[in-house]
DNA sequence: GGTTGAACTGAACGGGTGTTCAGATAGCTT
DNA sequence: AAGCTATCTGAACACCCGTTCAGTTCAACC
């Protein structure tokens, strides 16, 4: 046999991301297969390889694009305000983006050694910006005695991490409201850095 | 050939399980081969199973282990104060035992979804067990009117992560002593809950 | 100093791995 | 209606996987 009824690279492609990304995310890439990516999107292992080069560059395509995603989605929230109104917006924000992709989310937490070094120093390097973008907040708070923190590098890696742990707990439909938990962490930051 | 000069089921087990430890801490369980643990221990794959009955049983009781030396050290370090202060305690607490062991904190985090459902269950109340340990704290807090959470439950979830988010960047020899660490990790800690 | 048994080897088992590629077909273009 | 090409199959490649086990060797005991 070969070409399926009404097969589409158009349409293929984006399912073979899909798949890659929920199986990557459910069992992590090492025990994910190419033949099983292949069968979630009713496909031979073969034709992955018209979508990507092989396995690492689908991962690697994966976490690149949710990390520019991301900085994009800040990049465009983040104008305007002093810096305990950008916390606000930042916690916020980090809550509400990283709710609505739990699955990349943990890829681009869990996979990093899964990536070779150069892609790794990529995803790093893109990583690294979103965390300078808190962490310049942090500071222009701190110049202006809004926020008392001993070292802003410390507290931007415990803000990101407490509030990335929101995908570890939170369930759709759950006790807590989506616009709760949201106010309650951005709360929490506020207060972790000393802002009144 | 066979046995080694000088080998020892006592010298061998142990030996067994730090390269696991080492190993799945670097490269992640399924990406790790019994054939690589037994080449860093300097065996043949076939002798592990002296060790273990299987790699699952390899991983199962690190993290059991883990979890347990955590649950223990904790009971060892609670007793007395009132709440701020055991909140205190607490935090220091662990941002110390897990800047001791970052390794099986790390296994402990990431190869929950490598562990068979039995295996998760158990690992999971263990967890469970030292996440309410915390929340404990919070509740005593908030009947003391000492400290301000809408809810003990998330407040302890987003402690937790922050703390233990401390071994992603802390390094050996780097710009912070421990000693800062910990006690800058516990005033955002104290100051999140909104304590005084 | 001979015997025993714990510790380990080395080969094998069936099956899975990422990746390649010649060949087949479905749907678009002309 | 014919031809073309993007899309996919199915088999094969060389290699690695976890696990088992008969056989070998060394250290400790009698």
């Amino acid at each position: 046999m070969a070409r399926k009824r009404g097969s589409h690279a158009d349409i293929t492609g984006p399912r073979v991301r899909a798949a890659a990304l929920r199986l990557f995310a459910r069992d992590g890439y090492a025990a994910v297969s190419m033949r099983r990516i292949a069968a979630e999107v009713g496909v031979q292992a073969g034709a992955l390889y018209l979508y990507t080069p092989d396995k690492q560059a689908l991962l690697f395509d994966l976490m690149q694009g949710h990390m520019e995603d991301l900085l994009a989605a800040w990049g465009a929230e983040s104008q305007g305000g002093d810096a305990p109104a950008r916390l606000d917006r930042f916690a916020r924000f980090h809550v509400r983006f990283h709710l609505d992709r739990p699955e990349a989310v943990f890829i681009a937490f869990m996979e990093l050694r899964s990536l070779t070094p150069g892609n790794f120093a990529a995803i790093a390097a893109l990583r690294g910006r979103y965390e300078a973008a808190l962490e310049g907040i942090l500071r222009e708070g701190v110049a202006a005695g809004a926020f008392t923190v001993p070292d802003t590098r410390l507290a931007a890696m415990a803000l990101i991490a407490m509030l990335t742990g929101v995908t570890t707990w939170y369930r759709e439909g759950g006790r807590l409201a989506r616009a709760e938990v949201e106010g309650i962490y951005a709360d929490m930051a506020r207060r972790a850095v000393g802002a009144g």
